[in-house]
DNA sequence: CCATTACATACCTAAATGGACATATATCCC
DNA sequence: GGGATATATGTCCATTTAGGTATGTAATGG
């Protein structure tokens, strides 16, 4: 069960849960939606499924894939961290008083 | 200036983005900061800044580094797509009925 | 039962890369 | 200048792994 974010590095990973955005797809489906062999795109899924970002049920014949959202909020939540860094119009400036809050700035720097 | 979710993947290359929470930080402080050696941590923050994940200020013989935002905005921003997996309480039922909105779900299945 | 369809697994290989050590470069201080 | 400090770069290597091909397995239909 390798972290999420290594999960996410492979272009080809990202690609597989794009298609599934919108809900359940089979394998043959997802095949189609990229440029992987079948192989590939199985042995992809089931790196997913083990590290918990998509789950898996079975149809017949057909077995189909949907997102899970836990492991993915785990990145989403890491990266939360970072947010007032684009939210505000944070420079480093700012950045370098935040951390000397002692240290009123000066008028001429 | 390889992907955002690739710069990430790396257990070392977040450690030194969350020393770099609170604001710049000099090379020196980061490697004690972490287990890497110094020109381990060198080689990490150079890729961080090549994908510009961080920036670089000089200030005499130290090197301080910080956090650009723009970088990882858009690892949140594909993040985003999949917060409704796990902000309502979507079951893979949902979601098929979500892939098929004309048909009504049916009182027996 | 047999062919077909749908998917998974085994195995292999080429490529990428994280981290270490040695060394180069730049700045500071005396 | 010269030594010390701070950081960067060069080089090497062991490890990981994405993707392909070949093959195995399970479900469906006649």
């Amino acid at each position: 069960m390798a972290d999420v974010f290594q999960i996410l590095a492979v272009p080809s990973r990202r690609h597989l849960l794009e298609a599934l955005r919108d809900g359940e797809r089979s394998v043959g489906d997802l095949v189609h939606r990229t440029r992987l062999s079948q192989p590939s795109v199985s042995k992809q899924l089931r790196i997913l499924r083990d590290s918990g970002v998509v789950a898996l049920r079975a149809a017949g014949r057909q077995h189909l894939y949907s997102i899970r959202g836990r492991s993915l909020r785990e990145a989403s939540e890491w990266l939360s961290y970072y947010e007032r860094f684009w939210q505000e119009g944070l420079s480093r400036m700012d950045e370098a008083l935040r951390r000397e809050p002692r240290s009123r700035p000066r008028r001429n720097g």
